[in-house]
DNA sequence: CTAATATGATACTAAATGGTATTTTTTATA
DNA sequence: TATAAAAAATACCATTTAGTATCATATTAG
């Protein structure tokens, strides 16, 4: 079990790179092995191997075996925890005393 | 004018710093020179004045200037960009799962 | 004017990050 | 079985990043 705040830092880190928003992309389209998502960038394996560590990590996408080849696919509810953060906060402008920061701030999820 | 692409780099990257969440944090409660938000945190002022340059960068706040102060100032629209990108890839997402799930009936239906 | 305050600017360091190259392990197939 | 393919593991390198320390500039108070 991961300590609170943890999930989201991971998946903003994710996301932050130009790459992995790309790889998402191409995911969004079709599962792929390692090497199919290769094709499409200007990198080595090795390189694109690093990326989908760091989002299995932000929990945005899974891996499964087949074979020799690992499969990786989108993660439905991986955007969730980002998402709820920048909806919350987005409701600071309406009411920047509301109960939303509230919660938020009790989440710790800084 | 900056490139395409660009902004909403910049502001996945100014997101990906847990002591910048916290600043818009704090923010979020009332705008706030450099020196009284240094208070806050355990690193110097020109740390923090670093992370708000890039929170600039970003489009996530704004900076006046007001005498020798400068106050810092949360930037409405600035998460407009990367909230909408994960909206709409949500949406690729929910559709492809939605594809796949009929997929799946489908053939339990032979 | 002078001193104190708030910030700007610069240079520097340590660690993280994005990338390559190489070797090993696992699996499929001729 | 021998060989090729896919990926894992490791070591290594260059750049970026987050932070500090220091000095310069601008502004307010006395």
């Amino acid at each position: 079990m991961q300590a609170i705040g943890t999930e989201l830092q991971s998946t903003f880190r994710a996301l932050a790179d130009p790459t992995r928003r790309h790889i998402l992309m191409r995911l969004s389209d079709s599962d792929m092995s390692i090497g199919e998502l290769a094709q499409g960038f200007e990198m080595t394996r090795a390189a694109v191997k690093k990326h989908l560590t760091v989002l299995e990590q932000g929990g945005l996408i899974s891996v499964r075996a087949n074979g020799r080849e690992r499969i990786n696919t989108l993660e439905p509810n991986g955007l969730k925890a980002a998402s709820e953060w920048i909806a919350y906060f987005s409701g600071f402008w309406d009411d920047r005393l509301g109960k939303l920061k509230t919660a938020i701030e009790n989440e710790n999820n800084i």
